[in-house]
DNA sequence: AAAAAACCAATACAGTGTCTCGACATGAGA
DNA sequence: TCTCATGTCGAGACACTGTATTGGTTTTTT
């Protein structure tokens, strides 16, 4: 028996930790979305039995949840901006860029409450910026009305991104995009004020539809911070 | 061979359409989650072989968007009120009502572009309340932005529910509750407005919370509307 | 050195969405 | 009325999924 046929040592295992199956998570996640992500997958990229992932983790939900708090550290702000509205804002806009690196965020961003470390974090800076503007209860509703908004504003520009990719690369051909199905909707003409829309509606780069919706929020918090009783 | 033991006639086959199965599917949505919606349950409930589906159904998606779209039908106003903010408020909580009627509902909404016939149909009262109040881009963006707001708060409120209702009826308990993972967490010191908020904060209902917050997204587009130059 | 504990891979199970194919029923043509 | 073509339907198969169990192997403790 040579050196060549001596049998490679039994794969000493690599020692696991959850870091590492998150991470192997997230690229898989990455690479061909949430439902590309299955324990034996993840687990045969870390030279592992499925089995072994729960020891780390007791059920897949869980698994998701350290994917959401992991990406919620890449937007950590390195240091408080000056003002509570800059806060705001560019904590939205990271968000924003965080779904737009990882797509399945928006499949996952509020389905469940954020309850981990880094997600802590981000909520804590938040209520922060704004803590000592106004009474605890209206900083609260103010965080939690920009976060709607943003959740929601993220996951249909997502989802519009999906629509489009899987169409074809359409973007304003919305109509013709999605199948024949809505040109003839709209030509039934009970839609009009739509179908006007669809026709006269300037095309509008997403980024800055998300900005403008975002102003448009702060707006309505900064009113709100100033008069309190209204 | 007597009545009792001649076998029933081979269950003549109901004839079947894509109303009947997007109702079988979303009362088992209904009464299980999504998860629980599974073609072969669905079609088990309309006595018919799982791949009898597939003739009115291409894939498990295009069941989903018939759902939502389903839904869709319920929130369609009656009549068109008077003024535009009411178009939008009632809209946006009689969508929240559907949510919490059919909660599996949040986990869709967002996720993917709402083209079926009932959403347009929504899409066009609402574009309709705002039509000619402003240039027809403006009138857009405050759709998307006041829809962008509920979709996320409901999505956050139906999260949260369901959480209350995982860690046992727990309401204002959230650190408790939560397992002792949060309330470990706000003792670091590492979040101390948080705490303070879960300290200080008072209890708040989920309504009243959805509708302040509503009502602030809609004073910003009001604004807006008066000044669309803003 | 022996015993105990911890760990881990293999197997198993119940379920999933979807494809393929053979049987059966129904309609048309002779 | 008999036959043949057509098309619809369901049973089975396939490749997966998340998770429980189990029995062997390694590591630690006594």
């Amino acid at each position: 028996m040579t050196v060549w046929d001596r049998p490679e040592p039994p794969t000493r295992p690599v020692p696991l930790d959850r870091e590492r199956i998150v991470a192997a998570a997230i690229a898989l996640a990455d690479e061909g979305g949430l439902e590309a992500v299955s324990l034996r997958k993840v687990a045969a990229r870390l030279d592992a039995g499925p089995m072994r992932l729960y020891g780390y983790i007791s059920t897949k939900e869980e698994l998701f949840d350290l994917m959401v708090d992991e990406v919620h550290a890449e937007i950590l702000p390195e240091e408080r901006p000056g003002d509570w509205r800059e806060a705001l804002r560019v904590h939205a806009c990271l968000t924003r860029q965080a779904a737009l690196r990882h797509e399945w965020l928006a499949d996952l961003l509020g389905g469940r409450p954020a309850l981990g470390p880094n997600a802590l974090a981000v909520t804590e800076t938040m209520l922060a910026a704004l803590d000592g503007l106004a009474d605890i209860d209206t900083v609260m509703r103010a965080v939690e009305t920009v976060s709607a908004y943003f959740t929601g504003a993220i996951r249909r520009e997502v989802a519009n991104l999906r629509a489009e990719r899987a169409t074809g690369l359409s973007k304003r051909d919305w109509q013709r995009a999605s199948g024949p199905h809505v040109t003839k909707m709209l030509a039934t003409g009970r839609f009009p004020t739509l179908a006007k829309l669809v026709h006269d509606g300037t095309e509008v780069d997403a980024e800055e539809s998300f900005a403008t919706g975002l102003d448009w929020v702060l707006d309505a918090v900064a009113a709100k911070l100033a008069r309190p009783e209204a």
